[in-house]
RNA sequence: GCCGAGAUGGCCGAGUGGUUAAUGGCAGCAGACUGUAAAUCUGCCACGCAACGCGUUACGGAGGUUCGAAUCCUUCUCUCGGCA
């Protein structure tokens, strides 16, 4: 069964002026305390994408991310719980969320058929057929042996039109009752995500509906799913400002698949906690770099010989160690450490971005920093 | 010296009479990326303009055949291979 007590999320600041619902806090895993906010970086195949989890260590996430359906596609759930669960196979001892599959909906739509059972895949890999209903997904994810489980959800495209959108909705309800009626581990909390596209209302509606379930056996936390998907930038951020304060602030709240600068910092102010995004490893192999200054593509020609730091305010392991023009040298020769340079310092830049926010909040200095950091962004770097 | 093969835009390399300013790849110059089918994808990449169009010069050099040539002919130069 799932935890009886939720994972009790513990304000620690108070309000910040401007920002009222913005909120520093923490919650307990088995595998560590969670501050928050907090930024997860994605580890979709069991990995972080080109960094080791002693570099992990250092850039110092609160949890990170695995996906249901990519590890119980390859290498297979039941490998994986064979050899000791996620957080073993992979050497990360931290907390681990794992996301249900419900993105894959949507990213893989052309290789799956979607029932009122579940969703039948073919495979990306080799094309055979799986299906994945709530409770394969729960299966799945109580084999890995993840902190953090999500509810398997249709993650419907931004912009659908919103009879089909509500229909998503309704069947993502039927589906979190099924996810919550599975028996997990012990340790594992349940999050439920919550649907409507930009609609208000449709959020709203669907928030009540899953507080219904709630009130029966609680959710460890709570997610807003199904933004950043396509619609216009105006339409999340308005849609988050009206309704983050809605969701119950006695427990997580999640954006999900968030994470440029500008997107976590209007986040934490309506009052998310935790983000997660492949943004900052994606563009880090791509050499798309995140400074204090603004951004910067280290592929371009200006940086051939620059012995500059990328960030001389950083202070991870590449900004400590490498210039400019190592960095450039690197990735045009499509060297391999470039990646894992890069990722290790946009990820360091996101999480620390939100552990700054945490500390700015914890001292009541939070609308400096906010708009500190702002102004940073306003100019593309020289 | 003889015989053979070949010289194409920064590099490699298609193309053997006409939708060819010339396929591709690489290099180069930029851009995109938001619960990862992404070490991926997209655009530009002869020169000059009053530029989604026009003009000029281009397939080793020179000359020729033809309405029309990178593509055919002659010759020169150079490169590679073989024989001396």
């Amino acid at each position: 069964m799932p935890l009886s007590q939720p994972f009790r999320f513990h304000r620690e600041s108070s309000s910040a002026e401007g920002a009222p619902e913005a909120r520093a806090g923490s919650f307990s895993t088995r595998h560590g305390i969670v501050a928050t906010p907090a930024f997860m970086p994605v580890g979709t195949q069991g990995t972080v994408k080109g960094v080791t989890p002693a570099q992990l260590m250092e850039i110092g996430p609160q949890v990170i991310l695995g996906n249901t359906y990519h590890l119980g596609l390859r290498p297979g759930d039941e490998l994986v719980a064979r050899l000791g669960g996620l957080h073993v196979f992979m050497g990360w001892h931290g907390p681990i969320l794992t996301d249900s599959g419900g993105f894959q909906v949507f990213s893989l739509s052309s290789m799956r058929k979607i029932t009122e059972e579940g969703v039948a895949f073919q495979s990306h890999i080799d094309g055979s057929r799986h299906f994945l209903s709530p409770e394969r997904s729960m299966e799945i994810q109580r084999n890995l042996g993840s902190d953090i489980v999500m509810a398997l959800d249709e993650c419907p495209a931004g912009r659908l039109e919103r009879s089909k959108l509500e229909a998503s909705m309704a069947r993502t309800t039927r589906w979190l009752k099924r996810s919550r009626d599975y028996p997990l581990a012990e340790h594992q909390g349940l999050f439920a995500i919550n649907q409507g596209g930009t609609h208000l209302d449709l959020r709203q509606r669907h928030l009540q509906e899953i507080l219904d379930l709630d009130a029966q056996t609680p959710f460890q936390g709570f997610a807003v799913g199904g933004l950043s998907v396509g619609e216009p930038k105006e339409e999340m951020n308005a849609t988050l400002a009206q309704f983050v304060r809605a969701l119950p602030a006695d427990r997580p709240r999640y954006l999900m698949g968030v994470g440029t600068p500008e997107d976590l910092l209007f986040g934490i102010e309506q009052g998310v906690d935790l983000f997660d995004c492949v943004l900052p490893t994606r563009e880090a192999r791509h050499g798309r770099l995140l400074t204090s200054r603004g951004r910067i593509n280290i592929k371009n020609a200006r940086h051939k010989e620059s012995a500059e730091p990328l960030d001389p305010e950083c202070s991870c392991y590449t900004c400590r160690t490498f210039s400019r023009a190592y960095l450039h040298h690197l990735l045009r020769a499509g060297e391999l450490l470039a990646s894992t340079l890069n990722s290790i310092h946009n990820l360091s830049y996101t999480v620390g971005l939100t552990r700054a926010a945490r500390l700015a909040l914890l001292e009541n200095r939070f609308p400096d920093f906010a708009r500190r950091t702002r102004e940073n962004w306003q100019t593309e770097e020289p």
